[in-house]
Order: structure tokens, then sequence, then C-alpha cells
DNA sequence: TGTAACTTGTGAAATCATTCACAAGCTTGC
DNA sequence: GCAAGCTTGTGAATGATTTCACAAGTTACA
């Protein structure tokens, strides 16, 4: 297939989220236009996007909700449960174990990992703190598939040499620090202050934005 | 000044983060080429990059290091404090609330609220939770510019909404839902799930990715 | 059955972002 | 002072993404 843009997947699983809200209203059907001003895009861009993909409406009507859910699901991967462990019980990485939309949408976090001992041997939500040491043992018997990273910036880029190293093709990484991984792993980076940093751009430059 | 893309801002965030990593290590100058394989980019876009805001290298030499930190930081308004909000105190609005990274780059949180009267008056890092009956008031008081929305998905509309009706002018909502703000409002959103999602489409696309 | 009102799917056009490629400028060393 | 070696800044070219615009399919209803 076509290589996707990945602005095209995620305004997929925006689309997903407001598919499955618009269901639980009891919905039957949808239309490019609704989808679109829910996700504050347009219905052109909403039917561009799933046409990448195939054909799933019906014209003159719109497109089955549940189908188009079910579709969407099968297009991104999530008709299975995906293992994932965090690296880093910090009050970002805690905050991550115990966030429920994970575990709603199919991630399933089966490890935490510390470096810190008073943090190791902590429970969250079920899930126990563990050693770092613990890492390859537990990802060569569990074989996560994901892994988010939450350790301090410095101590990232070993982080991630060692998740790549036992075998994790993904990893979510929300150290403030540039990561280099393999070209068969893909990474993602989320940076707070990178994102606040674009507000203060946005308000100190009003007229240009 | 003709209109800059989103991306561009985001390079230069990350420039100047690299930019101030390699200051500590005590160099003086930076060329666009290295510059560019730290942040994984290539050395013609950031020199396209900084172009949109003037010229600030020798040719021959590169960039000095502190006057481009400092250039940068007068592009993305990182010259001042500014004063953040965050609404919301659970798990992942205490994070953030706790996390260093804001204070250091000149973000001032200067209030966290919550309706549950369990997290009221809970102390994080010094400051302690309120009431979020009292946020009109306190915004009013403290004139923040920007706040992060930390609430469940149901609430972060309601939320938005006395947000920018008290003067808020950017947020960044970490809610798992779909904001609207008005037009004058700088709005952004980071959303964990989406992230993940993206891993896993990239998981079962890996030809295609 | 026929017509009016919708809505999709999609090439083509337009817009936006990145990469190329090179003239021009600076530094160093002889 | 001059040549060699770098590196910037930037139009032009390329590539990617979004928007346009409309033919074709579907439904509702008289």
């Amino acid at each position: 297939m076509k290589h996707i843009a990945e602005s095209t997947v995620r305004r997929l699983s925006l689309y997903l989220r407001f598919l499955e809200d618009f269901e639980t209203q009891g919905n039957k059907t949808i239309s490019s236009g609704e989808l679109a001003s829910l996700g504050g895009t347009t219905s052109a861009q909403v039917r561009k996007d799933l046409s990448f993909f195939g054909s799933f409406g019906k014209r003159g009507l719109g497109y089955s909700v549940s189908a188009l859910s079910q579709s969407i699901r099968a297009i991104l991967g999530l008709e299975r449960q995906w293992r994932v462990v965090i690296v880093g019980a910090g009050k970002i990485g805690a905050a991550l174990a115990q966030y429920k939309g994970f575990r709603e949408r199919g991630f399933s976090v089966v490890g935490v990992y510390d470096v810190d001992g008073a943090r190791i041997g902590r429970s969250l939500d079920g899930l126990t703190v563990k050693d770092q040491s613990m890492l390859e043992a537990d990802i060569t018997a569990l074989k996560p598939e994901m892994a988010l990273i939450a350790v301090p910036g410095e101590a990232a880029q070993a982080v991630a040499d060692r998740l790549v190293a036992a075998g994790v093709h993904a990893i979510l990484n929300f150290a403030p620090a540039p990561l280099h991984v393999p070209a068969d792993v893909t990474l993602r980076s989320v940076n707070m202050a990178v994102e606040l940093e674009i507000l203060s751009y946005a308000l100190v430059n009003r007229d240009a934005v």
C-alpha cells in the first residue's frame, strides 16, 4: 500500500473516538460533514482520509457508525491487545501506568520499571514497580510490543537502546531528549515543554497565527 | 510577518534545547549540519527554519551558540515568565504541576484546581490544590496567560469555556476530547491514546511506514 | 415511476513544506 | 594577499497534503 501520512493516521484515531461517542448516543449513521465538524476538519478531508483505505460509505446516506468504527479499528490495528511496558515510575510514569484510557483502548500495561529503590515495590493500580534490571528478562518473557519511556532526559537514550536490544519495535518517549533508534523501530516523542513553547510563540505572534 | 508553519516552530523549540545542551558542553559555535543531526533533520531545513526570522549565522563559521539560543528564545517569546494554571489535579494534572521542566523554561504554575473534595487542599510541590469555584477569581487576580486542562473528557469543554470567558488565550488540553474555542484562543491538544494508536498503525503496517 | 435532496468517492487544482543547489561570504594558513 | 576550505542564506524545484468541484449512487416521497 501507498505510504499514508501521519496526519491521516492521527485523524483516523480521532474519528474513531467520535464514532464511539456518537454510537453511545444511539446514532446509526453519520455523514462526513458531521464527522468533520466534531474533529474541526472538513468533509472532503474526512472522505479523502478514508478513501486511502477503501470505500466505507453509502452515497446519499453517509457511513454506518458501527461498521466504520470497526473498519478504522482494523486499519489502526486495534482489534488485538497490545502489551506495553513503562520505564520510569516517577510522576509521569506513574500517571501513565494508572491511566484508564490505555486499557480501555486495548493497550495493556504489563510492567513498570525504575532504578530508584524508593519506588521499586510500590504498587500502581495492581502493578508492582520492578527494578529496571529485570527489564530484559521481562521483555523476553512477556513480549511487549511497545514501551513508554518516562525517565529523565539523560537516561532516556540508554533505556531506548536496551529496549531495542531486547526486541521492542515501538517506543513512545516522554523524556525531553532526542532519541535515536534503528530504522525498524518506530519512535514517537511527546514533549510537554515544546507544546507550551508553541503556545508561547502563538501568544507573542498572535497576528501571524 | 508571513505565517510560520507549526512544524517550524516545533523544530525551533527543539533546536533551542540542543543549543543549551551544546553550550553546557563548552562549545561556542555550531553549524546547521551539527544542529540538524542532533534533531534528526537536515542542514537545509535548519537554515530554512531560521531564515524565516532573519540571518543569524556567519558564512564559513556557523552560528554562535549563545547568540542563536538568545535569538530563538526571543522568537518563541521565552524571554519572559508565563503564568500557567492547571485545571484537574488527578494523576496527570498532579504530575504536570510537579514537572520541573516547566519552571526551568519560564513557565510558572500559579494555581491548580479540582472539583474533588479529596484532592482540594492537597499540596503539590508548594502549591495547594484549590476548589474549582475559585478559578475565575484567581484568573482575574493572577492573570495567567495559559491553562492546562487535565480533567476527564466529559468535563473538558465546560472547563475550556470557563477559561476562555475568564480571559485565558492559550490552552493545552490533555483531556481525550475535542475542544472548541473562539478563533482568538490558541488551543493545542495532547492525546496519549492517539499517540499509542499511531504506534499501533505503524506496527501493523511496517512495510508502509 | 420520477424527481428532489443528499452524500460519497475521487481526479485535478491549489496550497504548503521540504529539499536541492549554488552564489556569496568568512576564516585559516601560507 | 591569496587560495583553499567551509558554511550560510535563499530562489527554484520537488514532493506532500489539502481543498475543490462534480459525476454517480442512494433515499424519500409524491
